[in-house]
DNA sequence: TACTAATCGAGACGGTACGTCTGGTCTTGTC
DNA sequence: GACAAGACCAGACGTACCGTCTCGATTAGTA
């Protein structure tokens, strides 16, 4: 992809200072306070820049806060290259729930969630930058498992997504149980005779 | 279970009327608008109340939008009383699928669950009144059924509601796929490997 | 002067405690927090009293306010019967102005004349019942002692009392200055030429 | 004197449209209704203005009516320079009492007056930005009054404004009686006695 | 070395909703 | 019928936040 956002003539350029400045203070004051009772005033206040900077770059404040989520997140799910198909996809999972069972990680997540019920842009952005990609990863796992035999060939893999990741998002935005790779564990554990060829 | 709350002291008794005027305002507005941009100044005009008797009786525009909710679709998922254990549970579950269906009723559900997210209270209340309902009668449905025989001893209940509710909301909050008693059935069929005993 | 009031049919009468409470409770808050702040609610709150039942009898919080005032003080500025003509007049200034003097006499008139300055109903009520008595009897006097030969004939009277009580009205409500019975008598020394035949 | 208040930090500087805009609609607006049914609302909403503006640069409704008050009328009672000192004094009173002949001028004057009664910061604003300023000026004009024979020496130059001002405001505040320059004049013919030599 | 142009901080602006408070009225049951 | 209690409508209060808008001051690239 071209990055022809950079393709600029004079003038200053943008503050990389001021772009991290505001994606930290935007974390933390998420932290301290959640979503409602984070300002774009305090966010701006805290950290050091102007309003007018925010809105030049980021056309709202669940923006600001799916870029700090994607910045310091993002990366920490990707699956692990080694091991089967079964394997890696339990790898998945357990990473996914290793990041629900982090206040500091867990927090912004569900802020992005919850706003994302009533704000169609950003539930498209949510999906598009982290859920899809790993239905994505997740159905060529399957896929690859059932080619090699690990698992049945009538099995529907967005069903089967659908039951393990619907645990994990229940557990984290329904019932307030607790979610971590043990509990991961657990639901493979649980779904073994479905998998069994 | 003796109604104290209606062992009031002197003075005008609740109006009745603005208390349905209320919920009835609330949702309706809630069904155009959304949570944000519905106000309380609009509820109280809309429902030709005053914002004092608003906040007299609700401490929170969502506690209104419980009500609202809890008043008008709480008594449509009461399981039926016949039939075998299973088919209960089965049951059960299409009803709160057709629920999440029903624009009318998804779109105060759906906002209701958001504003949990950072909402103590509220979270509280919504699942003292609906989450756990439904929960417990179905880990009692579960329990009838290993007893007849009909699902496997070990099976773990919580585990398999997690399993099947996780599936409905992950579609409903998180991926925007659809949710209907049809969906509900195909998760049935897809568990049936591990509920045969 | 006939009490028709008390001509009343069947039913409870009127309870002579919770006038004399409201008044009490009246004066007690207006010396706390001046006239605003000084809420109707709380008036009937610290007599023990319904709200009703002070709407039953005063048509506005400043009409409390009135009948608490002339309750308590309008009896303490009548002129002595003693003396000539232009000692009275003296006497009752002095008696006036020993009156601003007092801060728990002085808080609840210059809250009266306040509200009367946007309160027509009260102005008229004010002036009947408290100023055109002073100026009545003063005026009076004044005549008297022009017939005995102690002031000269081409004396307004009206114009000697606009001096006079303007003089401690305006320290009382403009200037600030402290007004009591020496600053009285300094005004009428002041105006001696005046008073010479 | 410098005026070190145009001295600015950055920022956008405060719009001058918009505080004319807010004094002008207080003008017309208690001019209409008095001080109490002239809300903040009000003025912001006639004035094209948002009540952030106002509260941004006056702590209270009866400061608007202050500055609205200063930046109309102030500088229409500058006593003329030209006449003796005691012509010049009679000058001052007839244009107060001009000013309080007339409606437009009059209401915001008495509302503020009232308001000053339980307000103590405003009460010295008004002191300061009014009253001192025509009394220090009277005083003066008394002193050099004396100094050119024109009054005794032993006259009391309070006293006396307090007399002559104090029928002013006594008719304006608590008799109801007109005010205007023909009255003015009556008072000094009335005081001639005392300022003989 | 200028000139140009987009950035930055600060902060005022119009709008809108908030949750609280009063003023008056109305509706109960009790005396 | 007067009363205490207290719910009710109406509407102003002062605060907070949103997203936009001027300002003057930087800070590049271009001439």
């Amino acid at each position: 992809m071209v990055e022809s956002k950079d393709v600029r003539g004079p003038g200053r350029p943008r503050s990389e200072r001021s772009r991290r400045a505001v994606l930290t203070a935007a974390r933390e004051l998420l932290t301290d306070r959640g979503l409602p009772g984070l300002s774009v005033d305090d966010i701006a206040a805290h950290a050091g820049v102007s309003k007018n900077t925010i809105y030049r770059w980021w056309p709202t404040k669940a923006a600001v806060l799916m870029d700090a989520f994607t910045d310091a997140a993002a990366d920490r799910i990707e699956a692990p290259a080694d091991g089967d198909a079964l394997t890696r996809l339990r790898s998945q999972v357990r990473r996914v729930a290793q990041l629900m069972s982090e206040p500091d990680a867990r927090r912004p997540f569900v802020a992005l969630v919850a706003a994302a019920q009533h704000d169609t842009e950003l539930a498209a952005a949510l999906r598009e930058r982290f859920i899809a990609g790993r239905r994505a990863e997740a159905s060529g796992l399957i896929a690859t498992a059932i080619e090699h035999g690990q698992l049945p060939h009538d099995l529907d893999p967005d069903l089967i997504i659908d039951l393990i990741y619907g645990a994990l998002y229940y557990r984290l935005l329904v019932s307030g149980a607790p979610v971590d790779p043990a509990y991961a564990d657990r639901l493979f554990d649980a779904l073994a005779p479905i998998f069994r060829t």
